[in-house]
DNA sequence: TGCTTCCCCGGAAGCGGTGCCGCACCGTAC
DNA sequence: GTACGGTGCGGCACCGCTTCCGGGGAAGCA
C-alpha cells in the first residue's frame, strides 16, 4: 500500500494524497480531500513513517536519555516527559545509559541518526564525549535534572541547593546535635551535578547553624541496594549520626532499611530526609520526609524548551537556565508529627 | 555531510562507500576500503538512519510495549530485553501503555510505521484492536509474559499455574488453615492472564490440601499503592486470612506495608507471598518469598524469536508457546528461618 | 598474443513520501 | 471577446542511502 495505490483509487494525483494526509501546504477541494479520505480508509493505507521523516526531514520524535529507568525517581521524570511530550503529539524514545558514558554516546548517536526532533539529557557522568557529539551534530538538546560542565545547552533543574539547605535545617530545627550527609560516590562531584548541590545546601546549613560538616559527608550510589549496604555500615558504627539527609529518596529508602534491619527507630533513634518525593516516599514505614519540586512542569519545560526555539538563546550559563523552586515535603521521617 | 561527500573525497564512488559501511554485499579492495574509512573518519560522517532504513527497508529497532514502566517488573523486564537486543545490534523502543487498550494500539501503530523489524508485547487488556493491527500490518510480534486470547502470535511465558501452586502449598506447609489470594481487579481475568494462572494455581494447591477457596479471592490492581489500600480493608477485618499469595510483587510489598501499618507480624501473624522476584523482594522486610523464573532467558527468548524466524512456525496456540519454569524462592515472609 | 575469468568498481534505479512550481480552468472586469 | 487573477491539481525533482547489474582492467591460460 503507497500513496500510489491511493491516488490511483482516488482518481488525483499522489501530491494531492499528501496535502490531504498533512493538511498542507496546499489546500484541497472539499469534495476531492472526500475521495482520497475514502480511499485511504477503503485500502487501510498508513503513510510510511520513515518515507515521510525522511523526505520531510523532520520527525515526530524526542530523545531522552536517563541513566537508569528502573530507578523510580528516571521512571518518574521520563513518564512525565512521555506525557508532555504526548500532549503536543511527540513520542518519546528513551535509552538507558546504566550510568556508563559509552553507552550514553550510543544513545546519543542513535537517536540522533534517527533525526528526532530534540534530545532530552538526564545526563549521568561528565559526558565529554556527549558534549563533543552533541556540537558535532549540532543537535537540539535540553539537559534536564543534571547539568554536566562539559555541556553547554539549555538546562531544566532544580534549586537542589536551597531543598537540600532547607531539608537540613528542618532536620536540625528538630534538636539534633548535626546532620550528616549521605551524597553521590564521587569524592569531587562535578559541578552541575545535583548532589554536589544537595551537599552545598547541606554545608550552608551546617554552617548557619554553626556544626561542623567535618567527617560528616558519606558516600553511596544512589539506589537503595547499595545505599543500604553503606548505611548498615554507618549506622551500626560507635557513633551514629542522629540525623542524615539524603541526596535521593532512593538512597534514603535504603538507609530507612538498613535502619531497621539494625533495630533503629526512626524517627526516635534517627531523622532521615530524602531528595526527589518519588511516589513511594509516601508508603514508606515511617514516610519519608523529602524535598520536592514539580516534575511535571519540568518536564513540560524541557519538552516545550526542545521542540520550540528556546534552545538558541545566547546568554551565560546562568541564564541558559530554567530553574525550578525545591520545597519540603514533611512527612513523618524527621521526627514531625 | 552525505556519502556523496565522502565518495568524493575518496575519489569512489557512493556505491563503495555503502560497500564500506555495511561491509557488503560487495567486497571491496582493502585499499579502497581505507581511503573510504579516512575519508568517513576526516569528514565525521555518520549514516542518515532514516535514509538507511528508507533504502533497505528495515531497521535495527524493537518495539516493546509494556502497560507501566514505573512498575518494578515491567521495568526489569524492560531492562532485560533492552540487554538482550543490544547484543543483537539492536535498539529497543518501549512505550507504556498506562493499562489503556488505545495507547497501546497507538505504540503499535507508531512502531510499525517506524517499520520495526518487530514487536514485543508485554500486553495489558484483551487487546482486541490491538489483534486486528496487528494482522493489517502481517506484523512480527512476540508476546511477552502475557497471552491475551485475541492475539495468536507466538508467546513467551512463565508457568504461572505450578508457579503459584508452589507458593499456595508452601504457605499451606507451614500450617496455615488456608491461604487468601490476592489476584486482578477483573472479576474474570481473561485467558492468558498470568493473573488468572496464578489464581488457578491458588486453587488447585488448595484444592488438593482439601481447603475451601469460596470467599478466599481478593480484587486489587497490580501496584503497591492500591494493592495497600485494600489490603488495609482485608486484614483489618474480623477474620483475617493467615497467609497470601499475591499475583505481583508489588501486590506483596503493599500488603507488607499495610501489616506494618496495622502492627501485624509477618510472618507471624500473616505469611506473606509474591510473584515475580523483583529486585525488590531482597530487600523488603521481611524479605518477600516469592516465584521466580529466568528474566534474562525469557528476554532473550523474546528477541530472538522476533528477529529470527521463530514466530512462523505453525500449530496451534498450545505449540505456539514457549514456556518457562517457575520456581519458588524462600525468603522469611513465609515463615521459613 | 588472444581470449576467458575474476575482481573491483561505478551508474543508476529505486525506497515512499514532500512540496515547489506551473498549468489549466473558471469567473470576473473591461 | 480578450485580458487577468485566483483556485485546485499534477508533474517532478528531490531526501540519502542500498543494491543490482554491467563494464573495464588485470591476471590466467592456451
Amino acid at each position: 500500500m503507497t500513496r500510489d495505490d491511493v491516488a490511483r483509487l482516488a482518481g488525483t494525483s499522489t501530491a494531492v494524497v499528501s496535502y490531504v494526509i498533512n493538511n498542507g501546504p496546499r489546500p484541497v477541494a472539499p469534495a476531492t480531500r472526500e475521495r482520497v479520505l475514502a480511499a485511504i480508509k477503503e485500502l487501510g493505507y498508513r503513510p510510511d513513517r520513515v518515507a515521510q521523516a525522511m523526505a520531510s526531514r523532520r520527525t515526530d520524535l524526542i530523545g531522552m536519555i536517563v541513566p537508569d529507568a528502573r530507578q523510580p525517581f528516571f521512571a518518574e521524570m521520563a513518564h512525565a516527559v512521555e506525557q508532555a511530550a504526548a500532549d503536543r503529539g511527540k513520542m518519546v524514545l528513551v535509552g538507558n545509559s546504566d550510568y556508563l558514558d559509552e553507552r550514553e554516546v550510543h544513545y546519543l548517536r542513535a537517536f540522533l541518526g534517527m533525526r528526532v526532533s530534540g534530545l532530552i539529557l538526564v545526563s549521568q557522568g561528565p559526558s565529554e564525549t556527549a558534549a563533543v557529539e552533541i556540537d558535532a551534530w549540532d543537535a537540539r538538546v535540553v539537559l534536564l535534572h543534571r547539568r554536566p560542565e562539559a555541556i553547554e545547552d539549555v538546562a531544566v533543574v532544580t534549586d537542589d541547593v536551597s531543598g537540600a539547605q532547607l531539608a537540613t535545617s528542618h532536620l536540625l530545627d528538630h534538636g539534633h546535635a548535626y546532620v550528616a550527609c549521605l551524597g553521590g560516590t564521587e569524592e569531587t562531584p562535578a559541578v552541575g551535578d545535583p548532589v554536589s548541590d544537595h551537599v552545598e545546601g547541606w554545608r550552608r546549613a551546617m554552617d548557619e547553624a554553626g556544626r561542623s560538616t567535618e567527617g560528616r559527608l558519606f558516600q553511596a550510589p544512589y539506589n537503595r541496594y547499595d545505599a543500604y549496604q553503606v548505611a548498615l555500615r554507618l549506622l551500626d558504627g560507635p557513633d551514629r549520626p542522629p540525623a542524615i539527609v539524603c541526596a535521593t529518596d532512593d538512597q534514603a529508602i535504603g538507609v530507612l532499611r538498613a535502619a531497621r534491619e539494625l533495630r533503629i527507630d526512626v524517627p526516635g533513634g534517627l531523622a532521615v530526609a530524602g531528595f526527589d518525593d518519588v511516589k513511594e516516599a509516601g508508603l514508606t514505614d515511617p514516610p519519608l520526609t523529602t524535598v520536592a519540586s514539580d516534575r511535571q512542569a519540568m518536564a513540560r519545560a524541557a519538552v516545550d524548551l526542545v521542540l520550540d526555539d528556546g534552545l538558541r538563546v545566547a546568554g551565560s550559563r546562568r541564564e541558559r537556565l530554567k530553574l525550578f523552586p525545591s520545597r519540603l515535603v514533611i512527612r513523618r521521617s524527621c521526627g514531625c508529627d
